[in-house]
RNA sequence: CGGGGCGUAGCGCAGUCUGGUUUAGCGCACCUGCUUUGGGAGCAGGGGGUCGAAGGUUCGAAUCCUUUCGCCCCGACCA
């Protein structure tokens, strides 16, 4: 047990706090809302960002970057836009020591003045689509910020498009949806949700929003990722026109698309416990640690350590990367090395002591399972490979049958209420009602749809609320 | 923005009500040494704070008064 983490079931918000702390993947910054983001934590982020900027361009994406300030103006072109973001957009009044005459806003996001780029980037059809990605920072005022879940200021991707059919917007929209999926799956070994948002949830400006829905291990949701369709709304408010084939003047199609650092917050509540950190080992940077043990100085670092270092070297080589550590912290104790490593999420540790010595062996640790084992010293780099696969595998499994498990159906009211207050979790159920609904869904239970889940995208039936057939199956559920 | 709480060593706290006997203390962490060492050791020694800030009352203030700044929690709000 470790003794400085809050157990989970005792207060979560308390253990995920201690969690980041032990792990040091962030700190709290002198400016209320904002964090600093520490080595670890900031590896774990280059990890995600290498994932999801490969997807980006094997989909015929490219990086472009576009300012931090953002004319006031600009953001009043699209009245929904400016209506969702206007009450946490921080503005730069003052500049150069005198009182700008327009402010310009800390982007909340950049639809704005891409937009205003890109009408003058797109003439012909010849020129669409654009398919721009950018990564940065972006700032939203928060009022109640928790560190990775909602700071003010954080660094995400956000992926613009533009394009000359609403068809070919929407296959954008969609692949790009399950761009996130398959890496949120496959490398965070998060299992998502994939679906499109309700008409109350969407995003200001978008025609359509979609999402990727986690549950975290309190059985509350969290959005991880989003795009959106976004029709000719942004075009039509900044002129984004190009001719078409036959020389008529046209409004392009947009889409854009984001995942934030908020994603390592996901991570983390998905997986850890209450020793601590767990990570994939897909985006853990560190995937193996291994540890010379011995009582006798002589022996751990003239015997066991060099050892260890033709192990790690071999091991970086095979996985291909600089993922293998040595500890070589001799003056701590193996108790406390071994915590160290356990509390930042290490997927696996490697223990080399005197008795694996004379029997030609290496202990293996798993951190998902706490599993101990003896591997043969030929067998150790594919037993290494064998294990992080396993472990990648099952934390994905753990986390698909949780969510699983606290899944629930209801056809009426009475036993949405139930659900959510008896058992929380998701609640599956066919829903037809409007943005009030959704609000006083919201204010008499906890509970907001997450999304209309891909998957049983064709499946109708009767609203639990308003009782209309036709309904769509609509995943609840209380969220971060 | 409404309700509540808190600012004393890196972290967590006691001391504040009943000002002076505290050269401001404790636990963890940190430094040194010895013994330990395969899931968080023990002993000994040691460094570090002027008590969020400003002003006031007093012979004397971490303790009382005023102002101010900041943070946390709950609520409202929120991609």
């Amino acid at each position: 047990m470790a003794r400085n983490i809050t157990p989970r079931s005792e207060n979560y918000s308390q253990w995920y706090l201690d969690v980041i702390k032990a792990a040091e993947l962030a700190d709290y910054a002198p400016v209320r809302g904002c964090m600093v983001i520490r080595p670890t934590g900031y590896s774990i982020w280059e990890n995600i960002q290498a994932k999801l900027d490969l997807e980006f361009k094997k989909t015929g994406h490219v990086n472009a970057y576009f300012p931090l300030l953002i004319p006031n103006s600009f953001l009043q072109k699209e009245a929904e836009h400016v209506e969702g973001f206007a009450p946490e957009c921080a503005m730069v009044t003052h500049a150069g020591g005198e009182e700008l005459e327009e402010p310009f806003a800390v982007r909340p996001t950049s639809e704005t003045v891409i937009g205003h780029m890109y009408s003058k980037w797109i003439q012909s059809w010849r020129d669409l689509p654009v398919l721009i990605n950018q990564w940065c920072n972006v700032m939203r005022w928060e009022k109640r910020p928790r560190l990775f879940l909602r700071t003010s200021e954080f660094l995400w991707q956000e992926g613009h498009t533009a394009h000359a059919t609403e068809a070919e917007a929407r296959e954008e929209t969609l692949k790009m949806l399950n761009v996130y999926r398959k890496v949120f799956e496959n490398e965070l070994a998060l299992p998502v949700i994939a679906g499109e948002k309700t008409a109350g949830e969407r995003f200001p400006g978008a025609v359509d929003t979609y999402t990727c829905e986690a549950m975290m291990s309190d059985t509350k949701a969290l959005q991880a990722g989003t795009s959106h369709f976004l029709g000719q709304n942004f075009a039509k408010a900044f002129e984004i026109q190009f001719q078409n084939k036959s020389g008529e003047l046209e409004y392009c199609y947009t889409t854009s698309w984001g995942v934030s650092t908020r994603s390592i917050g996901a991570v983390i509540m998905t997986h850890s416990d209450d020793d601590g950190l767990i990570l994939p080992p897909r985006i853990a940077p560190v995937k193996v640690v291994i540890l010379p043990i011995s009582r006798d100085e002589n022996t751990a670092e003239n015997i066991l350590l060099p050892k260890a270092k033709e192990l790690a070297e071999k091991l970086n080589a095979a996985l291909g990367g600089l993922c293998v550590k040595v500890d070589t912290e001799f003056h701590m104790r193996p108790g406390d090395r071994f915590f160290s490593h356990i509390q930042k999420g290490v997927p696996l540790r490697l223990e080399l002591g005197e008795k694996d010595l004379q029997a030609g062996t290496v202990r293996f640790v798993r951190r998902d399972t706490g599993e101990k084992f003896d591997v043969n010293n030929a067998n150790v780099i594919p037993e290494v490979t064998k294990t992080l696969d396993d472990i990648q595998a099952n934390l994905f499994t753990r986390a698909k049958n949780f969510r699983d498990a606290n899944t629930h159906d209801a056809e009426t009211y009475d036993e949405f209420k139930q659900i959510i207050s008896e058992k929380g979790g998701f609640v599956r159920a066919y829903f037809a009602g409007t943005p009030d609904d959704e609000v006083r869904i919201r204010e008499e239970t906890g509970a907001t749809p997450r999304c209309i889940p891909e998957s049983d995208a064709g499946k109708t039936g009767k609203c639990f609320l308003t009782g209309n057939n036709n309904a769509r199956l609509t995943i609840f559920a209380k969220a971060y």
